[in-house]
DNA sequence: CGTTTTGTTCAGTCTTGACCGAACCAAAAA
DNA sequence: TTTTTGGTTCGGTCAAGACTGAACAAAACG
């Protein structure tokens, strides 16, 4: 197999795998594109030639890619467009944090779901309890961990 | 607000959070609906009423529903009709155990990204390597976190 | 046996939203 | 000023898949 069909077949099946977690197919390419490309910086034209796609969709899906802080925007001195690259910044902490919300929500859910019960003792109020227990714990536990792996790589 | 409202719009909420999650907006109902309701065991045809669903929808979403372990069927001798509740031995710990693994299929993408890499060194390979240690390090974390509530939950 | 109850399955519909093309805009260049 | 470049935005299209209804099974009842 060529390397340019092995990198093509992996921004495909990145694409893929981001459906697969809710996100747009096109971030996924994206950011494969940006994974195994040999360029060092990406310009936006570039992205829509190699990945045969709308200026439109790159420009939004793009966008998306750069407020979760996949992707990092690189101008250059005396030159009009702005390039685009992993960013050598990203925060996975802060990134895990933001996705740990979603646990939350639905911790709340739970809880609300508890209050509307007529019983507080029977099967489903139960199993609402032991569910708020676990979400609790995973909320409290979490932060915890990722402090463990600030020090971890701050070593590094 | 009536009481019963209340608890449709739970249910409802609770629908459009299982879709926010990229799960079926019924499958969300189908749970929210045995959290908030008085009857201690649910049919198959109270489903389809209380939620105005056909039987067919009712039927794939309580099937996922089973699968993953939130719902327990509940057969009585001398009745034909299966009956469900949310799951006294529902496991928290293995339904995150399970979401888990699309934090390795990830890190798997990072991992095979790099192996297609020209250059080990440049910003790309950089960024691919960090993304996978910080990965490696939530996959080798999270069996421990669990194990904690595993002993924390026992006690009680 | 038929009939009724309980649920499954499958073809079709309808909605959602990702993507496209074209019109548009801002800034630099000419 | 006019033109070119780089990118955004907006209306429309198209595909995926959630839900429906109807046809179908299986098992208990009469």
């Amino acid at each position: 197999m060529s390397l340019d069909t092995e990198r093509d077949r992996f921004i495909e099946d990145n694409g893929l795998l981001f459906e697969r977690l809710g996100v747009t197919r096109m971030s996924g390419r994206i950011l494969g594109y940006l994974m195994v490309t040999d360029k060092e910086k990406v310009s936006f034209s570039e992205m829509t030639e190699a990945l045969q796609a709308s200026k439109s969709s790159i420009s939004t899906n793009l966008k998306m890619l750069l407020q979760i802080g996949f992707v990092k925007p690189l101008t250059i001195p005396g030159e009009r467009k702005t390039y685009y690259m992993l960013s050598p910044e990203m925060d996975w902490k802060a990134y895990f944090s933001e996705r740990l919300e979603m646990i939350g929500i639905m911790n709340n859910m739970f809880k609300k779901g508890l209050t509307l019960r007529s019983s507080t003792k029977d099967n489903a109020a139960q199993w609402l309890r032991e569910a708020s227990e676990f979400y609790d714990f995973i909320i409290e536990e979490f932060p915890a961990m990722l402090k463990r792996w600030e020090e971890k790589s701050k070593t590094t």
